[in-house]
DNA sequence: GGGGAGTGTCGAAGCGCTTCGATGACCGGC
DNA sequence: GCCGGTCATCGAAGCGCTTCGACACTCCCC
């Protein structure tokens, strides 16, 4: 099979009729009797068809792809990216979009370069920073695009996340609720605050605000990822702090050690300290004991992203903040 | 600026010269004065000129465009499967293409798919099984392909990986070297042998070879990644054989439980027991101490995939087979 | 039983680019 | 001073598709 490549005038000869017959039927942007319809469907796939996605592309004016473009930053958060990635790409696939992956090397250049090629009709950005420097050209470029993440100045753009501040909250209220007076957040490394990285500080926010709320105890430090900074800031907390008995952890790649130094120190989880920790779920099952947590939705976040952006291609209008409701997941750990 | 989009006929009439000359300035492909080709240069940038990319795969037959495969089990390995897309689509881009992913979930479809549409010019897989379902597609498909991992017959096929079984062997070499007589190798969850996984199986052949042309004592043993079993596994080990004094750990997830397991079964890191990982450099370093490792090169394996595969686009002859030798990194923990 | 409103289908004109053959201008050799 | 050969450039023919206007029917209402 497959000699050579089938065109549309193939299967319209095949099928006796036509070639805008064809194209109307895959389209459905006119009505076709049932009876041809069948017949150029039955030739489509005979003969095995497929459209020319550059022909379609200079003729349509949509090349059916969006971009995704990765994180400025490598490094962080690796794995839920992938999933986001792997996420976006399947959302794609359902309204027959494909998805054309940017790195962050190129730069803001790459997302005009793809714009002004027409190679693409619309971007999804991950991990978007309050400073982000793709913000302001996404502005001014006439393709829709979406955020995964929130810039400082998100008026006039389409956002998404999970709600970080609900789901510190949440944390602080699980704790509250099992008897916990005395709670801690370690957060992330003290750069990743710095750089004023939005998820970081609005899972503070909320920390902090459901600390006053439900009248506990509750102090917020960043938290660096090597074992012997878990080890040393956590031995400080509980020699300061001895009656601490809540843990907040917002630090994938900290998560075990954690748990390993708490080990160390003698702490039994959960009976001398409960843990939750705002991390992806695999990550939470395979630690010991498993811990109770907050998922981040990563497969939720990027179908959502994709739903938003396809809605814009379509010009129906889409909300600017879309913040997903956190689920916390009850495991061994508190 | 950028009202509507430039063509190369505007280009042309700015340049005051022929559509067909600014397409050969731009290609290369026939000789053009100097003084016109900088005219046209100017015109280009004077106008923000970028060609279509659709108009040009359509005439030229050529998309300038990647597809990068997912693996079909997501989960495993998963920040290296990152660095390898990113420096994919890093070195796709010196070559003037751009890189579309392609998840598993569409199966072969999605592959046989993008290649009818001519999306996409060529193909690079990656984290490739020995019983890939994806290979004997691709063996049919006119467009090239490079596979990043080996399947069980790749005679005929463009293969790029690390060489695990060297790998493994450098890892005895180098606990052999220094003194230690009675060794391990903590590899990948048994279910990883048994799907036949390549890099796993591979590794653990070299370091078999190598423990007896060393003429050390070794076992390989498969190795879970939740604590608990990392801990029941060392524990078990060092009771049989208490002069056990050398680890080589093939598991990236396990890495942290190990040192934690040999910590609290009292074994000090590197005296009493040296470990050798074979992972990615970050995970090596933010262990505590710090891992003596061969890295796993993601950059130099895409760069390499990417290169071969425009090899091929060339219709330059590829080898078979292209194994990056292992670095050994000393660290602390030797 | 003639006019208007749908239906279903066709033909042709592009979309923006590459590429092939043709054409002029200019050169050196006789 | 005319001929063959480069060199630089042009014009036009597609590449495979979408879309617009036109056309031929059928149906129904007055």
């Amino acid at each position: 099979m497959s000699g050579r490549t089938v065109t549309i005038t193939e299967v319209a000869r095949h099928a006796g009729v036509a070639v805008s017959t064809v194209s109307y039927v895959l389209s459905g942007k006119r009505t076709i009797s049932a009876g041809t319809r069948r017949r150029v469907l039955d030739s489509i796939d005979a003969l095995g068809y497929h459209p020319h996605a550059g022909a379609r592309a200079l003729a349509s004016k949509r090349s059916n792809v969006i971009a995704l473009v990765l994180p400025l930053r490598a490094g962080m958060h690796v794995p839920v990216l992938m999933r986001f990635a792997s996420a976006v790409v399947t959302a794609a696939r359902r309204f027959d979009h494909d998805v054309l992956l940017l790195t962050a090397d190129e730069g803001t250049d790459g997302i005009r370069r793809v714009a002004a090629s027409a190679l693409v009709d619309a971007f999804v950005l991950m991990d978007v920073e309050l400073d982000d420097s793709r913000v302001p050209l996404l502005r001014e470029l006439a393709e829709p695009s979406v955020l995964i993440g929130f810039p400082a100045e998100p008026a006039g753009l389409t956002c998404v996340d999970l709600d970080f501040a609900a789901a510190g909250a949440q944390c602080v209220a699980h704790l509250a609720e099992r008897g916990h007076s005395r709670i801690a957040l370690l957060g992330a490394p003290a750069v990743v605050y710095e750089r004023g990285t939005g998820f970081a500080r609005r899972t503070r926010e909320g920390f902090v605000a459901a600390v006053a709320a439900h009248r506990v105890t509750g102090v917020a430090l960043p938290c660096e990822e090597t074992f012997d900074e878990v080890y040393s800031t956590l031995s400080r907390l509980l020699r300061d702090q001895p009656d601490l008995s809540g843990l907040v952890v917002h630090n994938e790649a900290a998560v075990g050690h954690v748990l390993s130094a708490l080990r160390q120190l003698g702490r039994r989880v959960p009976e001398d300290v409960a843990v939750v920790a705002i991390c992806p779920d695999d990550v939470a099952e395979r630690a010991s004991p498993p811990l109770t947590s907050v998922l981040i939705p990563a497969e939720e976040v990027g179908r959502e992203a994709v739903r938003l952006v396809m809605d814009k291609l379509d010009g129906k209008p889409a909300p600017d903040a879309t913040l997903l409701t956190p689920h916390l997941a009850l495991r061994a750990s508190t």
